[in-house]
DNA sequence: TCCAATATTAAAAAATTGTAAACAACAGGC
DNA sequence: GCCTGTTGTTTACAATTTTTTAATATTGGA
């Protein structure tokens, strides 16, 4: 069976065309799939948009500064665990140390190489849990991200789109309590309003659709699913 | 593999005393535990013995290379998922692309600066956390943030939010006396204002939950944790 | 001992979630 | 374009749980 696996997405923001010329051409060649923003706002923006699995940011921006941006986007539960290098030109232990305890996960000073920065995405996408691919087992339920069907015992399971995305990210930490906020960022998105009970009104749906008692509520905090 | 309460151990190997000391002094004085190794045979024996969280090896050793030392060890199944990091005076592209794809997790140029050295160690282990989710065990009762679960003697124990983050809040340093004041805030917020009885009656639920006596009162000052 | 701080209760208040039904937005076929 | 069924959202309310209060008892240290 080919399963395809989505290749992990990378947001780079440098002011400099060069920088993204040249991270973005080697990324690329290791099969990231890489998205550039020019400033601190275009990198927000595209951010929320693509949810990328790794930003790398320059410190120095027209506009917002990376630390700047990286401080925002913690904020946002859809970014919380994002991983988030710092680039730079200032060779500097306070700036370094700065970086890394706004949130940053490495921190890296120009002139750069582009094979260290390679390397050094990598071993940091290495501590990343293995996606498994696009299709999920969980006991006898499958999800099969790439075609939007679930089977429960080789049976299918018909699921909206919301209900989907809402069980694929319930089932992606089996057991992990999903807080509301954290639902509303990741399957609504970032600046998307929805009223109060929209969500549960979804997990009902999907609990009469497999069965009831596969998702937990955890009250005042959020959902988790569990076999 | 749950995380002990235990400070997180750190062994560090290098063949000079100076950064042996200078290093492990301020490691110490972020709470860590330190153990240092003179050289890379003598540092796969401490790795044994002590299983570190982390593991800081020089490159250049006499008998085996940090390199060797981290192929070793990586081979090892304990030591499959250790934090590594590479310390060199080698300012060398070449070198530090080998270092991180030999499976280390940072790469770190002398001359190095202890603060920046204790910031990346820092951030790795916040990056390790958001991957694997933090869990306190303490005797037999274990506390697991992400899933909003405690056990004891691996029997659920059912606690509400307050109780849970209550419980979350005293365990989270064992020993220590928490003022009232300090749970407050930690727990309600610094803009919610409650009466003086609310923390008792939750911590007559806990008490009642987990069995009398593994919360002491300390009469004028707060509560504390204790086995 | 005495007194302020804490424990214990039960009951009130507040917050959270479940549910059904109505409404809105949307997509696809004709 | 228009109809139609599906999907997504909101609303209002009931059911439930959690949190807080308030009133009373008890405790431990000056």
């Amino acid at each position: 069976m080919p399963h395809e696996t989505k290749p992990r997405t990378i947001l780079i923001a440098d002011d400099e065309p060069d920088i993204l010329e040249i991270v973005s051409f080697n990324l690329k060649g290791e099969g990231y799939e890489v998205i550039t923003a020019k400033n601190g706002n275009e990198a927000i923006e595209l951010a929320k948009i693509h949810n990328p699995d790794l930003i790398i940011l320059d410190v120095m921006m027209p506009g917002k500064t990376g630390f700047e941006v990286c401080k925002i986007l913690r904020m946002l539960p859809a970014f919380e665990n994002t991983i988030i290098i710092f680039l730079t030109a200032l060779n500097d232990d306070n700036t370094e140390i700065k970086g890394l305890e706004t949130g940053g996960d490495d921190y890296i000073t120009k002139p750069i190489s582009p094979r260290v920065l390679v390397s050094r995405v990598n071993a940091l996408f290495r501590r990343i849990i293995k996606e498994t691919g696009s299709v999920l087992q969980i006991g006898d339920l499958i999800i099969d991200r790439e075609k939007y069907i679930v089977t429960s015992n080789s049976e299918e399971i018909v699921l909206a789109r919301k209900e989907f995305e809402l069980l694929a990210l319930l089932t992606s930490k089996p057991s992990k309590v999903f807080l509301r906020n954290e639902i509303l960022h990741k399957v609504w998105g970032t600046d998307v309003i929805v009223g109060d009970r929209t969500i549960d009104v979804h997990i009902r749906k999907i609990r009469q659709k497999l069965g009831g008692d596969c998702i937990t509520t955890v009250k005042g905090v959020g959902y988790k699913f569990q076999m």
